[in-house]
DNA sequence: TCAATATTTCGATATTTCTAGATATATGGA
DNA sequence: TCCATATATCTAGAAATATCGAAATATTGA
């Protein structure tokens, strides 16, 4: 990732719909959401939110696929992983202190039943 | 951290102006640069440069401290921490599954002196 | 106190983003 | 084919943001 698709990929989470749409996604992982239930759960009238959704996936924060007549929308944790690993590279210029308290956080958070 | 910090957060560094300070900070932690050298290195006015720092400083992502004549700005690496675990909470729903892979590439990118 | 230096605040303008109604497109079923 | 459903695109006004020159503020040293 570079600087201007991560300039790009924070934009679109920066805006209060598009991020609770966003973790909603999480969320739903792996089986997504209908575009009428996300702006039926996030609470915005449906051209709003389809314009939001067309925002987050040109960053590439979700994808879509069709289902009949429904779209199904899905948050994409590889987009979302490679913008984590593009911010903490800045950190990482051979000093491992900075990082290191990140990664410790990270492993006892959520890491339960990682590998080690 | 909330949402609504986290999105003030988010927005602070979505700005390429910005996201070079950021950065450059990052890379001078942790001595940190005055704001003039700051402005030069980055190419900006210093007016300019000025309202940018202060939109980062008021999303925390940036300290200020007065030496002499210069304001020496640092980057607030615990912010940053708090954002990227905030942004992470969203997929730690009891699925490690999710988070596992970035937890693995951060430790073999940057944790090579960090403790197990 | 005065001049020089470093930075911030103010103000005006240009650009971008947000919002949502009207309309268009795509799909499925009668 | 025609209608209902689901979503996207178009459009425009409102709001927020970016930029930067002029002026103000804070600090140092003579």
């Amino acid at each position: 990732m570079d600087s201007s698709t991560a300039i790009t990929a924070l934009s679109s989470l920066a805006q209060s719909t598009r991020l609770d749409v966003f973790r909603l996604l999480v969320k739903h992982e792996p089986i997504g959401l209908p575009a009428g239930e996300i702006a039926q759960t996030v609470g915005v009238p449906q051209t709003t939110l389809s314009s939001h959704l067309s925002i987050l996936a040109h960053a590439g924060m979700v994808n879509s696929t069709r289902d009949g007549r429904s779209m199904i929308y899905r948050a994409d944790l590889e987009c979302f992983r490679a913008l984590t690993l593009f911010l903490f590279k800045d950190c990482c210029g051979g000093r491992s202190e900075i990082c290191a308290p990140v990664i410790a956080e990270l492993t006892s958070c959520c890491a339960k039943g990682a590998p080690p």
